[in-house]
DNA sequence: AAAACGGGGGC
DNA sequence: GCCCCAGTTTT
């Protein structure tokens, strides 16, 4: 089937797959935050000068913003996030005892979390089958004819019918890596692809 | 549906 | 100097 061979030759390109610092659940959600509209060469040094200073929700909901801004201030939309961070952990001391929600439902409720952070959150996390639609996944999946929609929420659903349940946790941080090197938004490298037989942009 | 938020890195 | 980046919130 064609999505299982796009996935089979994905895991034979990226064997390790995405690497995460760490799966705590709250430096997820947190440095997932910090990654919205920034690159990770710049927030995973980030996310780690914040959480040598700032570990818990506790420590970060009474931190100062203008400290907070000072150790995140190479993040994009620092001084938006700086607030967030502080209001998120404010609600989880608040409404979870602390402790990050396992649930899409609750995670979006935090500021600054959508549906592609708390997706994220789930999947490296919590290891829980979904499949978190950020602009990689949602422009491959196009450009490779396995869904036709217009936006990410869109994709995650057809995305869901299309691929088996199994592989929802994968799809994720291997589109990011074929994304960011290969099949990139503007002059994707086609003639290195391992797709080029497959892919429909091709044929 | 579109605008606004925003500093850093690649070219 | 110009364009894009692991999105979310507000208008």
């Amino acid at each position: 089937m064609y999505v299982e061979e796009i996935i089979s030759r994905l895991k034979e390109l990226y064997p390790e797959g995405y690497f995460h610092i760490n799966r705590d659940p709250f430096y997820l959600l947190i440095s997932t935050v910090l990654s919205q509209r920034t690159r990770d060469e710049v927030t995973i040094p980030t996310s780690q000068r914040l959480f040598s200073v700032l570990d818990t929700p506790e420590k970060m909901a009474t931190a100062d913003v203008d400290e907070i801004q000072e150790l995140i201030k190479d993040v994009g939309f620092y001084k938006v996030k700086s607030q967030r961070l502080i209001n998120i952990s404010r609600m989880l001391l608040d409404e979870y005892d602390g402790i990050v929600p396992d649930d899409i439902n609750e995670l979006v409720k935090l500021p600054g979390v959508g549906r592609k952070t708390a997706n994220c959150v789930l999947n490296y996390a919590f290891d829980r089958d979904v499949i978190a639609v950020d602009t990689h996944v949602h422009r491959i999946s196009n450009r490779m004819g396995l869904v036709e929609t217009e936006t990410p929420e869109e994709t995650e659903i057809e995305l869901e019918k299309v691929v088996p349940k199994d592989m929802w946790k994968e799809i994720n941080g291997l589109m990011v890596l074929f994304g960011k090197t290969i099949c990139k938004p503007v002059s994707p490298k086609c003639d290195k692809c391992v797709m080029n037989d497959i892919c429909p942009k091709l044929i």
